[in-house]
DNA sequence: CTTGTGGGTTAGGCTAGGCTAACAATTAAA
DNA sequence: TTTAATTGTTAGCCTAGCCTAACCCACAAG
């Protein structure tokens, strides 16, 4: 069998990429998860969730558990890596807002073969994250920053007082994305936790000179590392 | 039912824009032209065929001519506008040899949007040709380098004797445009038919202070204008 | 005038990917 | 423990696209 690596479709791609990221996250992988952040019903999430175990995709554990196989994780990074070089040519070199990034380098995602990826990379100068600050698969590095996410914590996890640099944030939410591109909420930025309000939910943070008030949970989708 | 406009699949946007460039080189349009280009069986060019006239993209008269409707038309002009623009910016940005210019653009023109277009337009400064020299839909004076076709000459009508100007090369042929390309025969280039040899088929040219021969064939490919 | 050729068309079949509706199984909560 | 919620699964249906095989039709060449 190996060897044919029969090429994949838009849809599995869409699939393999969403488990991908989940694990990134840290999220379990489970079939009705998968059903809705793709937007597809749970039963056409089971049909492409059993084709592409029976294409080795994937492999579904007696609890239901989905994960990646070789195979599949290396179709994944391929597709995550185009995606992210994508993201990163849209806004630097095209100069297009943040918060369109994700959605237009995911429609060109499927049509970036193996060798426009690589000049891709030349012409960004060797990019090792994409805007969101997520790691480019098969950048200098990208091995370790894959695993490092040990060393980063979600910014609802900090306590007040605390200063530390922005690491990650959501890519898909492109409304909060806007909000915190405004605020300078965004990779390589400092900032200062001043108040933790658990009993209302909220968080006080110093950024760029003023101040901003966010959600617990908004903050939860924000990767930061403490200075 | 109009202001609708159901997305076009890539099956139906490869056929439109298929019919576009039979069109834009004098090609009369017929299901079987179609499927040969393609590469789909008599039957499948059928169905699409029957499938795209059903939705108003084109129109097939009772000599089953196909003819673009004005919707069928837009679409095509954006799709052929968007590989176009992506030619350009893999050749003249990502330095992507001319010969691969056709198969990569295809792959990504189904994913580029409006607005990554237009960016592209602006990065591009305002290109009104394709690298092979066909011009771009929505460029600068593209209204009348569509029909300037009248002027324009295929190379194996030109008479022994006559220095010409390179227009346009075909944009598939992999092999013959890396041949074309070595040789200089590329847009804007100046020759000179040095000698017609109708009797063998035959056709020799100086271009760039060297002499090359080709079939009669390939220079019916060529399109030239007389300088 | 008949035969071949080129093209269009139909019939029949297949896969991927979508859906809804019903139901089974498991897990969590009360 | 019994109920409620979540998840998985099956059945059944649909469209787009792809195929082969057969057949029809018109027209041109003999």
């Amino acid at each position: 069998m190996p060897g044919v690596a029969k090429p994949t479709s838009v849809a599995t791609d869409d699939f393999l990429t969403t488990i991908f990221r989940f694990v990134e996250e840290g999220k379990p992988v489970i079939s009705a998860r998968l059903a809705e952040t793709l937007g597809v019903s749970p039963a056409t999430a089971f049909g492409t969730v059993r084709r592409m175990a029976r294409d080795g995709l994937i492999k579904v554990s007696r609890k239901k558990e989905i994960a990646l196989t070789v195979a599949g994780n290396r179709v994944a990074e391929e597709v995550i890596r185009r995606h992210r070089l994508a993201e990163r040519f849209l806004t630097d070199v095209l100069d297009l807002a943040w918060h369109k990034a994700y959605s237009e380098a995911h429609r060109l995602e499927h049509g970036i073969s193996q060798e426009v990826a690589d000049r891709l990379v030349k012409l960004l100068k060797n990019p090792t994250t994409c805007p969101h600050g997520y790691p480019i698969p098969g950048s200098e590095g990208y091995a370790r920053a894959r695993h490092v996410r040990s060393h980063l914590k979600s910014l609802h996890e900090i306590p007040a007082g605390t200063a530390v640099t922005v690491k990650r944030v959501p890519e898909e939410d492109e409304e909060l994305l806007q909000y915190l591109e405004e605020h300078s909420v965004s990779p390589s930025w400092t900032m200062k936790v001043l108040d933790v309000a658990g009993f209302k939910g909220t968080i006080t943070l110093e950024v760029d000179h003023h101040e901003i008030v966010i959600s617990t949970d908004t903050a939860s989708k924000i990767i930061v590392k403490s200075n």
